[in-house]
DNA sequence: CTGCTTTGTATGCAGGGTCC
DNA sequence: GGACCCTGCATACAAAGCAG
């Protein structure tokens, strides 16, 4: 405790930080890291702690805020925010952060600024999503996040790390992510890269899905999974086949990483692919699943739909303005909420009219080029 | 190509809060 | 009261988009 307190201090004063930093990097290469050493990873009653445990305990901690009045508290708490996210998944984006943090462009831009001033993130151009650019911590800002999630975090500070491919694929697990942990649905998550971590294969363990979020009410675990591309749906369906065997042996383990499965996409079509490919599989005659895995695997994986809208919204559609005008960009987010609402109430009631006023919404959302 | 508009970001300022 | 930094607003500016 008394280490956070002396950093935070010490960030809100850059000259200081970067002598700081400048004296960590050639006097004392040793001294900083005992800050957090102290801290190793061991749960209170004293045993061993797998780091997916100690992951999903402390992802919380410092991403679901509650703003405090006082305007320079609140900067500072929003600052942790943004460096326990970047830290937990290793790059964000200033989308993500204003999603998460109800900011708006503007506030964003000053707030990712002054992080940028204080050396503790850096900022680098890219084609690869609609920000044009991604955010990822510096050496100093590792420090930081490691001090705050209470964990190491295995993180380097080079980009050639951060496979560019696959940007708009993590940034939306982190949108889903923070939007549960927000929502208080979720008590603690873990990401891809804790997975990884833990996992003996690392990169090509099976095992690996996109996140592991814990219920806030049941406590149940759940894996989640991003598709933001249809690739694995082309072919005769053996890589579902595989992947779903991959999901049944967690899902039948007593152990096994995850009880739940939910899919999300940022195209309702990709979900209705990978459900329509998975009843192939279980009418087929050669199915490898017996009925009772088929019920299992049925019964666990769930198609989360009403967030492909916002999903599109945010990381896919290029079109969309940055700056917030008040105008277009909050009636759009408006629309799609409402939207979402409209299609969950039409899937739970089957009710005739509503699917009739559904279509009617959908038709205003085309006419007002919400909708494609 | 030019000149105009739009878009995204940066900066300075006023007015405002909390905490020591 | 001063340190600190929030917010919104106005403004400036560069880059991109676009019609002619």
């Amino acid at each position: 405790m008394v280490f956070v307190r002396k950093t935070l201090a010490l960030r809100s004063m850059p000259s200081l930080a970067k002598r700081w930093q400048d004296a960590k990097q050639t006097a004392f290469p040793c001294l900083f890291p005992l800050g957090y050493f102290y801290v190793l990873v061991k749960s209170k009653k004293g045993e061993e702690m797998n780091y997916i445990e100690r992951a999903i305990e402390t992802s919380m901690r410092h991403v679901c805020i509650s703003a405090p009045s006082d305007p320079a508290a609140r900067g500072l708490v929003r600052e942790n925010a943004v460096i326990a996210i970047t830290g937990a998944f290793s790059v964000s984006s200033k989308t993500v952060i204003q999603r998460h943090l109800d900011l708006n462009r503007e506030s964003v831009n000053k707030l990712i600024n002054r992080l940028k001033k204080k050396g503790v993130i850096s900022v680098h151009p890219t084609f690869a999503n609609t920000d044009r650019s991604f955010i990822t911590l510096t050496s100093f800002g590792i420090r930081e996040a490691e001090l705050l999630l209470n964990r190491e975090l295995n993180l380097r500070s080079d980009v050639s790390r951060v496979n560019e491919r696959n940007l708009i694929h993590d940034l939306s697990v982190q949108l889903i992510v923070l939007k549960l942990a927000k929502a208080k649905k979720i008590s603690g998550f873990a990401t891809e890269r804790d997975l990884a971590i833990q996992l003996e294969h690392r990169g090509n363990d099976p095992r690996l899905v996109d996140a592991l979020v814990v219920d806030a009410n049941t406590g149940s675990k759940i894996a989640i999974e991003m598709e933001a591309s249809n690739s694995k749906n082309k072919n005769n369906g053996d890589i579902r086949r595989r992947i779903l065997t991959k999901y049944l042996e967690e899902l039948e383990s007593n152990d096994g990483l995850y009880e739940f499965v939910h899919m999300y996409s940022h195209r309702q079509r990709f979900l209705t692919q990978i459900e329509k490919a998975h009843t192939r599989i279980f009418d087929s005659r050669s199915s490898p699943f017996s009925s009772s895995q088929q019920r299992l695997l049925l019964d666990s994986i769930k198609f989360k739909s009403s967030e492909c809208s916002l999903i599109y919204e945010l990381m896919f559609n290029s079109k969309r303005q940055l700056s917030d005008e008040n105008g277009a960009a909050t009636n759009k987010m408006n629309y799609i909420e409402q939207l979402a609402e409209l299609e969950k109430l039409a899937k739970n009631t089957q009710d005739r009219v509503i699917e009739i006023r559904l279509n009617g919404f959908r038709d205003a959302g085309k006419a007002l080029g919400i909708l494609e």
